[in-house]
DNA sequence: AGAATTTGACCAGC
DNA sequence: GCTGGTCAAATTCT
């Protein structure tokens, strides 16, 4: 940075005012009404981008923006290549992966984690942790000390392809086996997490049927791929009636797009969300703002859980529920209502820490 | 046959 | 030394 010559110093302020003057304009379109969640999309699009290209000038690694990309391009922390172009050896190899493996490790304490509780209903629900949209592979599992059931490892598939670095953890809750405690870490940096950025294709309807009419038992005895479609074509039902939702609000307070997100009355009858160790000002809140910023703006340590579960009716809307501050009461408040438990499609742009907002969707 | 999962071993952090 | 997280060979699935 020393080193940063005036010309780049001079484009990083650019880019910064950009992003400044785009994110003032984003604030007079959250308060026009008429204002379509097109324009506003486009605008976090611009701040985001302007915002990456600020932060990849300043070649950032670690306390500001976390190993997710920037600007797409992944970097893992790594040695740095040879000087001396010396062909490796097997034995150098070996220990250039050691190294990586190391480093890596050290990363991943760093890396944005956050929690999930989600819970199944027995009687209709989709069976514990379906997928969010991403493709993930099992690579561990392991017996919790303390814990009745094990905890699966799963990672980004596209993991050696695209170098996603996302992955996380399942675990079964002790005291209801319908609550799945699902940890993310890492963002996605796969090509599947911009996908997510975009309208996906709808899914046909009469797929989603057999969905809600499956039994746990039929769920249960799902592979992971098919859960994961499961959710994905759930998803997509979402994300349709997110938009619609979005485009009749009557302010911008509730503008959730890109965003699969929660207090979205067609679709999410009940959220409980646990914040931990978090504080997010009000004002991001307000705006959901920080809704459209990556965990980058957030920090990296902070970790939150929410929990959610989803009427198939789609008939409540929130406030049904209000336990916001903790899990084990949240984990409860929900089980007389015939509900499906949906992992949501957060993707990597999506901090499930804010969405909620807390108390701001509940009267 | 290729992809995904399982599972025992290994490693790092506490 | 214990525990959680990851690796990778073996196994299973599609």
């Amino acid at each position: 940075m020393d080193n940063m010559g005036d010309w780049e110093q001079k484009n990083l302020a650019s880019e910064l005012a950009q992003g400044l003057e785009l994110a003032r304009q984003l604030q007079i379109h959250l308060n026009v009404p008429s204002s379509s969640h097109e324009a506003r999309e486009f605008l976090v699009e611009k701040i985001l981008s302007s915002y990456e290209k600020a932060l990849s000038m300043l070649n950032v690694s670690s306390s500001v923006s976390e190993p997710q990309a920037i600007g797409g391009a992944i970097r893992m922390s790594e040695s740095p290549p040879s000087l001396t172009g010396s062909p490796r050896s097997e034995d150098s190899d070996r220990e250039l992966r050691d190294q990586e493996q190391r480093d890596a490790s050290r990363k991943r304490k760093t890396l944005p984690r956050w929690t999930r509780q989600v819970r199944v209903n027995p009687g209709v629900g989709l069976e514990g942790p379906l997928d969010d949209g991403f493709s993930w592979r099992k690579y561990g599992q392991k017996d919790i000390l303390g814990a009745k059931y094990p905890r699966g490892y799963y990672r980004c598939s596209h993991r050696n392809v695209q170098g996603c670095l996302a992955t996380k953890q399942v675990q079964r809750s002790d005291e209801d086996p319908n609550v799945f405690e699902i940890t993310y870490r890492g963002r996605h940096t796969c090509a599947q997490a911009s996908a997510t950025h975009t309208v996906p294709a709808p899914a046909s309807p009469e797929k989603n049927e057999p969905i809600n009419s499956m039994n746990p038992a039929q769920l249960q005895s799902l592979q992971p791929q098919q859960t994961q479609q499961l959710s994905q074509e759930m998803l997509l039902n979402f994300r349709e009636a997110l938009k619609v939702q979005t485009e009749n609000l009557d302010t911008a307070h509730h503008y959730q797009q890109p965003f699969p997100s929660f207090g979205f009355p067609a679709a999410a009858s009940t959220s409980n969300v646990k914040v931990e160790n978090q504080v997010i000002p009000d004002s991001l809140i307000d705006n959901n703002f920080v809704g459209s910023f990556s965990p980058s703006f957030m920090s990296p340590a902070a970790s939150g859980t929410n929990y959610f579960t989803v009427s198939p009716t789609g008939v409540n809307s929130f406030g049904v529920h209000q336990n916001l501050h903790t899990s084990e009461s949240a984990a409860t408040s929900t089980i007389n209502s015939p509900t499906v438990a949906l992992d949501f499609p957060f993707d990597q742009d999506f901090d499930p820490n804010f969405t909620f907002g807390g108390s701001r969707f509940f009267p």
